[in-house]
DNA sequence: CGATAATTTGACCGATTGGTAAAACATGGC
DNA sequence: GCCATGTTTTACCAATCGGTCAAATTATCG
């Protein structure tokens, strides 16, 4: 009898969890690549070197694998600004958010465009965390740079609209990565071009947030 | 016999203008909220109030709509971009394309998220449109922003990476829209949000261009 | 009106979808 | 060796997919 299905138990053996993670690898590739409707199983299945119905051996449902993806995703997206410090330099803080972020897109772009697929589409699955954890963080942080306005270690602006700036302004190298080659052909879009952004990025943020010398 | 087959025939009564306008609407509607593969036909036919069939009658594939599709939103999508005027003043010429950008993006949320899913999704259907009409576009524009930091009218910087720092942080109120809800909260999520960002944008791409006084 | 062309629809098709059943296979402890 | 547990595969299913076809319906026009 087949009774446990891998996935209900608590995971096992360490056979079960490589698998799981073979799984998922594959499944990043193809759900980042295709979106959730637009991904199947049989290419998940192909992806990760196993029959359809051994995946589904690991993971009840399609849903389920993209459920644990998302989630994964979205705890390591919060990461980099979780880092921001209100005790530390204004410009250093900011400085090195833009370049996690911009890391990020490089190392982990179809974790990005998990994401950004998974928003696009309405975020279904995830409008929850998006209200809840997500929102806090960003209350929290956005109080840390509103303090720093005030006190005049930066220039006055809207936080949210700060972060909402820096993040589509890192994600865009990931998420619009075609786009992004195809205007800078095939002589700027070696990995270059991630030096070249992060340079004009942090200079963007801190000329636009450093105090108008009076 | 039904031979014409309206999408095949050059257009001719009202009615089949109108007709191809409503399955449009309808689809611009379904696949932007949902990508090209994960919408399907049904969906489109009931949205725009017709069977299938009847659909099937002015577009003869489903790809045929979404190619109609993209190719409208790719021609308005350059148009700011083209008002780019190489004798205005630097600093109207920025402020006037990102507030029109930024009004695109409040306007027609739904051709921001089309294009925004087709690229993400590698951009199987429109890479030689990036690499030729906008590839092109793009370059005359940045040698234009090029020409005006040389002559100091702005500070020095990368201009292809400021245009995609444009597009990217104005369309993200478009296709990120809700994520920015979420964050912003009910209180502050209204339309007002756009007046926010423009008033954000306009500030830091000003200051971050302004030629540093020496 | 009648006739011809344009439009719409119900029934249907083969392919693919997510998912299941059950048997075959592997593995490890005794 | 044995049996019990865990894993994988073959065969299959109902539902849905994009799309076709022929018949029914509606406009158009003399």
């Amino acid at each position: 009898m087949a009774i446990p299905r891998a996935a209900q138990t608590q995971r096992r053996t360490r056979i079960q969890e490589e698998k799981q993670e073979r799984i998922l690898e594959a499944a990043l590739d193809v759900f980042s690549a295709r979106g959730f409707r637009g991904s199947t199983l049989d290419q998940i299945a192909e992806a990760a070197g196993m029959s359809k119905p051994n995946l589904l051996y690991y993971f009840r449902t399609k849903e389920a694998i993209h459920r644990q993806l998302i989630d994964r995703v979205l705890f390591t997206w919060l990461d980099p600004l979780k880092a921001f410090d209100a005790d530390g330099r204004p410009e250093s803080e900011i400085r090195s958010y833009i370049r996690r972020k911009l890391e990020m897109s490089r190392d982990f772009p179809r974790e990005s465009r998990l994401f950004a697929n998974e928003i696009l589409q309405g975020a279904p699955h995830i409008e929850d965390e998006l209200k809840g954890p997500l929102k806090e963080l960003v209350d929290e942080k956005a109080e840390v740079i509103r303090a720093w306005a005030r006190s005049g270690k930066i220039a006055k602006c809207d936080p949210y609209h700060l972060i909402f700036s820096i993040w589509s302004t890192t994600q865009h190298y990931a998420d619009f990565d075609v786009q992004v080659r195809a205007v800078l052909g095939q002589n700027l879009s070696g990995e270059g071009r991630f030096e070249d952004a992060a340079r004009f990025l942090e200079e963007l943020f801190m000329r636009g947030l450093a105090i108008p010398k009076t």
